[in-house]
Formats: C-alpha cells, sequence, structure tokens
DNA sequence: CCGGACGCCTGTCGGC
DNA sequence: TGCCGACAGGCGTCCG
C-alpha cells in the first residue's frame, strides 16, 4: 500500500495530532508483525513526550528524548487517531495511547509492517544504514542515477526501486515516473544515456510531489490518517490501466511482468 | 558485487 | 453459490 507520498501523508496526517503530546503507554494486541514489536519499545515509550516526527524513506519517526518510535507500514498498514476508548475492530494491532485520550492506533491486515526502537546515532541502524538518498532532496539527480546505473544489467524499473539506490519509489510510481520520463521499465538500467537519467530523475520528484499533494493513492485499503482516500488515483497515467488508451498515443497500455513485480507501460511512448 | 527468486500474511477478485 | 488460484502498494534474505 505505502508508498513515498502515502507515508509522507499519514506523517502530515498525524503529526499535529501527536507533537508535544505525552504518551501513557503502548498496547500491543498482536505483536507478530513483519518483525515481533520487541518488548523493551513499551517500557522505552512509556511516560515520554514526543518532540517531532519524521520521515526516512517510508519509515516514520515519533522522536522521543532518549530515542525514537520507528513505525514501517509495509504494504497494507495504515494509521488513525482516534478516540483512546475506540474499540479496535479486526487487524487494529497496536495503539499507542496519549494522555490526552487519544491514541495512535495502527491496522496492518497483511501484518507486512513493523515497529522498532531505536537510539541515536539513526544512520547506524541496520534498516537505515544502507539507504539510498531521498528522491524529494537535491542529493538525487539524473547524474547521480547515471553513475549508479553503470554496469547494471537489471531492468531500469527494478534499479530505481531498490531502495539502496534510491528510497521511496515504489510499484505504482515506478511506473508512472518511467511513463512521465518515456523509458521503457524493462530497458537495462546501464544502456540509459545521462540525458535519460536526467529526465527520470525528474519525473519521479514531479510525479512524488504531485502524489504527495492529492493525500496519496488510494486503491485498496489505505486512508489517510482521517480516513479520507487518497486522491492520486485519478492521475495514475499507466498504472492498473492495462488494455486502456495510453494518455499519450492512444494505443493500449501494456502490463508485464518485471522483477515479479506487475508493470504499466506503453510500447509506443517508451523505449 | 549483482540479480533473481522466495517468503512473510490476509483479503479480494475473476473464472469455472 | 462456492471453491480455487492469482494477485495485491514492501523488503530482507538466500543462493548462484
Amino acid at each position: 500500500m505505502p508508498e513515498l507520498p502515502e507515508v509522507e501523508t499519514s506523517l502530515r496526517g498525524i503529526a499535529p495530532h501527536l507533537r508535544d503530546r505525552r504518551i501513557e503507554r503502548l498496547v500491543a494486541r498482536e505483536r507478530r508483525l513483519r518483525w515481533p514489536v520487541p518488548a523493551i519499545l513499551d517500557e522505552a515509550v512509556a511516560g515520554q513526550r514526543i518532540q517531532s516526527l519524521r520521515r526516512r524513506a517510508k519509515y516514520l519517526l515519533l522522536d522521543l528524548a532518549e530515542g525514537s518510535l520507528m513505525i514501517h507500514l509495509g504494504m497494507s498498514g495504515s494509521l488513525r487517531v482516534l478516540p483512546a476508548e475506540t474499540p479496535p475492530t479486526a487487524h487494529d494491532h497496536v495503539d499507542l495511547v496519549l494522555t490526552d485520550g487519544h491514541c495512535l492506533r495502527l491496522r496492518d491486515p497483511r501484518r507486512f509492517g513493523s515497529l522498532h526502537w531505536v537510539t541515536p546515532p539513526l544512520e547506524s541502524h541496520p534498516l537505515l544504514r544502507d539507504l539510498g538518498p531521498e528522491p524529494l532532496s537535491s542529493d538525487f539527480d539524473g547524474d547521480y542515477l547515471y553513475r549508479r546505473a553503470r554496469g547494471r544489467r537489471a531492468a531500469v524499473k527494478t534499479f530505481i526501486m531498490d531502495s539502496h539506490i534510491v528510497v521511496g519509489v515504489g510499484n505504482i510510481y515506478a511506473s508512472e515516473s518511467l511513463f512521465m520520463a518515456g523509458i521503457h521499465p524493462a530497458r537495462p538500467a546501464g544502456r540509459i544515456g545521462a540525458a535519460r537519467y536526467a529526465a527520470l530523475a525528474e519525473s519521479i520528484k514531479q510525479v512524488l510531489a504531485a502524489a504527495i499533494l492529492q493525500g496519496g493513492t488510494s486503491l485498496r485499503d489505505f486512508v489517510q490518517e482521517n480516513g479520507n482516500p487518497g486522491y492520486f488515483a485519478q492521475s495514475l497515467r499507466v498504472y492498473g490501466r492495462a488494455g486502456e488508451a495510453c494518455p499519450g498515443c492512444a494505443g493500449p497500455v501494456r502490463q508485464q511482468r518485471i522483477g515479479q513485480r506487475s508493470s504499466f507501460y506503453c510500447p509506443r511512448c517508451q523505449r
């Protein structure tokens, strides 16, 4: 479910309700997520004030005095801020109960998400250490992509979805960015020139920024913190549109499996 | 080092 | 109507 725009949307939704609030306790009804919810977490967060909230890649970070509660939403995770007494429904695995009577509730049907306790320096955490740059930062541009692609034979779509190369580009926005840049998703990454990588980096930035402005993409179960859907689904040009008319040439959009993931593209507009 | 396959888990959808 | 397989927005790990 969540790619970078959905995680950013979640962050922006929950932050005003959590910043400067105090955590009363953590309630884990189900600890078997992608990794077990660490027992140390309960003690680490109880009674602590949330000083700030951040995002790194697809991880949300709630900064406390001694460390950070780190949340990953996996494929199907979502966060809501609710009155603490709201009865949990199926797959509502964890509550972060605040002293103000509300709670942050994690729902995650597939349980691919995870919770972690991380202490400074964050950059040394195994899950964060080897991540590539943020796509919306100035560290990320066409020159960077071009350099990293030297000698790579993997498909460019697989390449830009590799979090060691650049973070936050998931299956939807990879297809969309490659369409915008006119690049065939199966083209070997090492056989694309600098000028085309400049276009691709720009496309990734534009697609992600536009999706954030529209509150992300709701295809199945993604909802914002307030329960509203994201509206970027209506802006998707090729993702999920196999057989429909390409917005560029009106030819049929094709679906193809690349790196075990469904990929959508226009064979005429993307080379 | 690189690239590809696999598995984690539940829900949904299309075809028969 | 019911069953069954395929597939779904991620990503760490293993193997060649």
